[in-house]
RNA sequence: GGGGUCUUAGCUCAGCUGGGAGAGCAUCUGCCUUACAAGCAGAGGGUCAUAGGUUCGAGCCCUAUAGGCCCCACCA
């Protein structure tokens, strides 16, 4: 006894009750299993602050359909979740929220406020969880990690200290991102560049020893310089100048040949510092002299390394000038930088103040300005390790073996930013100062100054022998560990069972803007610590933008919260749309129009079903072949074809096109056709065995386009599948993936079939262009002397007379004797490729108006042979294009010469 | 400065290895045809940005141009 489907579909109730199931079910885990193939995704975890956005719609739907498609193809499909403690992300929102209380982090101590922090994830790091489940994600649950577990720190830890016995990590005092709001070091991917309007200032260096240099050291403004005596230098940033170590020009430059080696006196900070030469400097930029402050700029930082100049850094960690900076310490950088333009022009020594466009980094969290500064940090060293990272990839666009295994982004063109990024690598700074995040597992003798990297906390210093050492204050970037999630998640560096099985994993989805974040940093990773990229494709989706294009944000208040489209329109209807009419990597913008859409097609599936059981009472039985009929066969062919090209798509990862197939096949093919088609043989009880084989195969279509769509709409395919199996304790999500069968081919039904949808296509419109109502049933009349089509009408009648509005019909030869000629004045007809149908419609036939049809549908068919004899009257076409090609037009010709020939003999026959 | 990408119907976008221009929404015309008005049956609407080239054949491949978007980059 199959329950009924409620009469209106509604998401609401029934997705979360579903979903339910599944997990008692306990669907979604997956074992190690070596009789089984597996099949391997690791979520992108997402970050403990977070609420679901659309972009994780997108990005876990996406998952959510590969895992889907993968499980019922029979693989063992692992889709492993978690979260990220998203270190410098979540101290914010924590400070934020200790403002709110009226204490700063610094009030509670390290300590205190990492406990805060983990109530913080305890309290909203399983938020998103629960807002992934309302999305239906399939992921198993029971192996849930975060960055920050017991394992995962275990992983950052063995790597860092492997890192660093090779050498690959260090600590070096280099020029790091500082933000001056954020207080921490930054990487280089988490700096953006934008263009700022800012200013170009000309600023006199006096020679040292000349009567301009003792002037300026007295204080005094000079009213007249001697060419001679000075260099002019132009920076964006004067405040800088405080720190400078050296001027430096190109060592071919004419111009500044005899000062190269001389000194000058450095203004405001009255010291003398010397003019150097050095390839850097382009001449024909600026005035070709630079000012070189190593401490805050990175070319005068690698400049300086190059002429062993002093770095001085003149700032303090909030951006502010420091005792290094003389009478400017206190002042802000901005503030000192108008008061050091000031007193330079008072000085005589500002040339001129010119408009300059520059790029400007600022920090992608907060937005501030950067501040490039020397300081001591860790970095790893990235050179070595971005070779293999690099190898794997054009081994694998050049079909060459690789031991690193395979790796290709998918759309292809997402090689090159990737390849960009690692070509161009500089060493990555991972020292944060930061609390919240992995801790540097490095000691500092507070004897003896050695520093001693290690896994556990040592006890006494290994070389002094004494016991006074401190601990590295500082945190590791948050993709430190994010970058071992694929291996860290399945046990590493113990060498679990699921390692050995699950890993290396298949498929890693993502935006496109987080390549160089993460993507980048797992491979390598995965390469240097487990010898295997961690998957071999990285599916690249765009993102999700609002109606008019613009980045959904939080400041713009366009964000639309997904939620919210699930509990309107289901989370079937809002994953449709996700992935309906998008192109792989292509941004999409979001439209209630296309969830209405979505859920409109949910809606169509849900009544198609209804109407289905509705019309299943007492047993089904597989009907004999030969008791099957052509339309029957007809939609099973279809179906067969659909599988094959949906299942293709799907694993060439073009998404969109396999769900559009799905979609066109339900609604056009399987609704609009045949349930209508096979309508007469439900409502007639006296032919048992034409009823059976119709219900069988809507019955058996309709369960294989339901799996097909399952990975899709995962919710509602579910809920018609139990119920017309008639127990909840199936699963359409455990069930078989359809599979494209030779013996499912049935090309004569299927051309059969097409003949008789031309036919009532052209009934209805011709009934249309005369305003004839479908209740006006009318004799239709065949007219064919071709024995298929003829056998074709008449096993169809019953069908193509009720498509037809037709109250009978009758099938005859062209020379049929003993008939009136259905071929009078008195009627339309319709030219279809091997017959004549005539309708006499006495009363309401419009001689003029159906001249002027057929008139039009000659100018068609004339527009039709124009191309087709173009081609083939062309002798090149005939010579160079594939036999098949010319075979399909010449049958064309055919078709049109004799649908020609028929529409102008009825012509001939109205214009009488 | 380098790279990528887009320009297709009124709007938003598909168009998979080159072989008769598609969808959804919108518009127009008929339909309450006992699964569905969140529906059914029809219709109109496109020199596929421009100019060349390759090819028997180009929306698709190549070159250039125009405009839009994005990413990367240490010209002070």
């Amino acid at each position: 006894m199959s329950k009924e489907l409620a009469k209106t579909y509604d998401p609401k109730d029934m997705e979360p009750r579903i979903y339910k199931k599944w997990l008692d079910k306990d669907y979604f885990h997956a074992k190690a299993d070596r009789s089984r193939k597996p099949f391997t995704i690791v979520i992108p975890p997402p970050n403990i602050t977070g609420q679901l956005h659309m972009g994780h719609a997108f990005d876990n739907t996406m998952q959510d359909i590969l895992i889907r498609f993968k499980r019922m193809q029979g693989y063992n499909a692992l889709w492993q979740p978690g979260c990220d403690h998203a270190s410098i992300a979540t101290e914010v929102k924590i400070i934020e929220k200790l403002k709110e209380e009226g204490i700063s982090k610094e009030d509670l101590g390290r300590e205190g406020f990492l406990k805060r922090a983990w109530e913080w994830k305890e309290e909203y790091g399983g938020r998103i969880v629960e807002q992934l489940k309302k999305l239906g994600s399939s992921c198993d649950w029971e192996r849930e990690r975060f960055t920050m577990d017991e394992g995962c720190n275990r992983a950052v830890t063995e790597v860092f200290v492997n890192l660093y016995k090779k050498g690959l990590i260090y600590k070096g005092n280099k020029i790091v991102n500082w933000c001056p709001v954020c207080q921490t070091t930054i990487s280089d991917a988490e700096v953006e560049h934008e263009e700022q309007a800012g200013h170009f200032w000309h600023i006199r260096y006096p020679v040292a020893g000349t009567k301009e240099a003792a002037a300026m050291l007295e204080g005094r403004k000079c009213e007249s310089f001697d060419e001679s005596n000075y260099v002019v230098v132009a920076t964006t940033r004067p405040e800088t100048m405080l720190g400078d170590t050296a001027l430096a020009v190109n060592p071919e430059d004419e111009r500044y040949l005899k000062i190269i080696g001389k000194t000058v006196v450095l203004p405001l900070m009255d010291k003398e510092i010397p003019v150097i030469a050095d390839e850097y400097v382009d001449r024909e930029f600026g005035t070709g002299v630079v000012k070189i402050t190593p401490a805050h700029d990175p070319n005068d930082f690698e400049v300086g390394l190059r002429h062993d100049l002093e770095v001085i850094n003149v700032m303090n960690d909030d951006a502010t000038i420091n005792g290094l900076g003389g009478k400017y310490e206190g002042m802000d950088r901005y503030e000192a930088r108008e008061q050091v333009v000031k007193d330079l022009d008072s000085l005589g020594l500002l040339v001129k103040i010119e408009d300059h466009s520059h790029n400007v980094g600022t920090h992608d969290r907060c937005g501030c300005t950067i501040e490039p500064m020397a300081k001591a940090q860790w970095f790893v060293a990235m050179d070595e390790l971005a070779k293999p990272a690099i190898e794997v990839l054009k081994a694998t666009r050049e079909g060459r073996e690789c031991k690193y295994g395979e790796l290709k982004f998918v759309p292809e063109r997402f090689d090159k930013t990737y390849l960009h990024w690692l070509e161009g690598i500089r060493d990555w700074c991972i020292s944060r100062q930061l609390w919240w995040g992995h801790r540097i597992p490095a000691w500092y003798c507070q004897d003896c100054g050695e520093t001693i990297v290690a896994k556990e906390a040592p006890k006494v210093c290994p070389k002094c022998g004494k016991s006074h050492l401190k601990q590295d204050e500082d945190v590791l970037d948050t993709w430190f560990s994010s970058a071992l999630w694929p291996f860290s998640t399945l046990g590493w560096p113990d060498k679990t069972e699921e390692l050995d099985y699950f890993y290396p994993t298949d498929v890693l989805v993502t935006g496109y803007d987080i390549i160089f974040f993460w993507v980048v940093r797992m491979v390598f990773s995965g390469i240097e610590h487990t010898g295997h990229s961690p998957f071999h494709t990285v599916l690249i989706h765009g993102l999700v933008r609002d109606s008019q294009g613009r980045k959904m944000s939080k400041s713009l208040g366009n964000g639309i919260d997904p939620l919210e489209i699930i509990d309107k329109y289901g989370a079937d209807a809002l994953r449709l749309m996700l992935m309906t009419g998008n192109a792989p990597g292509n941004d999409m913008r979001f439209y209630y129009e296309k969830v209405e859409a979505c859920r409109n097609f949910a809606n169509k599936v849900w009544n198609a079903s209804r109407f289905i059981m509705m019309n299943l009472s007492g047993d089904i039985k597989e009907p004999s072949p030969s008791d099957l009929e052509p339309v029957d066969k007809w939609i099973v062919s279809r179906l067969n074809t659909v599988v094959r090209d949906v299942t293709d798509n799907m694993e060439k990862y073009e998404l969109g096109i396999a769900v559009g197939k799905i979609y066109d096949f339900i609604w056009d093919e399987f609704c609009d056709w045949y349930i209508e088609m096979v309508k007469p043989r439900l409502y007639n009880s006296d032919n048992a065995v034409s009823k059976n084989a119709a219900l069988y195969t809507l019955k058996s279509v309709l369960t294989d386009a339901l799996k097909l769509l399952h990975p899709y709409m995962p919710f509602i395919t579910e809920e018609i599948y139990c119920t017309l199996k008639g127990s909840e304790d199936e699963s359409i999500m455990i069930s078989s993936w359809p599979v494209y069968s030779e013996d499912k081919v049935f090309a004569k039904e299927e051309k059969a079939i097409e003949t008789i949808k031309e036919a009532v296509r052209g009934i209805r419109n011709a009934r249309t262009g005369m305003n004839v109502p479908p209740s006006k049933k009318a004799h239709v009349y065949v007219v064919t002397d071709d024995e298929e089509i003829r056998t074709t009408f008449e096993e169809g009648r019953l069908f193509f007379a009720f498509l037809a509005y037709a109250s009978e019909v009758t099938v005859l030869g062209t020379d049929a004797p003993g008939q009136a000629d259905p071929a009078d004045n008195e009627s339309v007809s319709v030219v279809i490729p091997g017959a004549n149908i005539y309708i006499p419609l006495t009363e309401l036939v419009d001689i003029t108006q159906e001249i002027e049809r057929l008139k039009k549908e000659e100018a068609r068919l004339n527009g039709e042979l124009k191309r087709v004899n173009g081609m083939l009257g062309n002798e090149k076409f005939i010579s160079k294009a594939p036999a098949a090609k010319i075979e399909e037009e010449k049958a064309k010709l055919e078709k049109y010469t004799q649908m020609m020939e028929q529409v102008r003999e009825r012509l001939a026959q109205l214009s009488k």
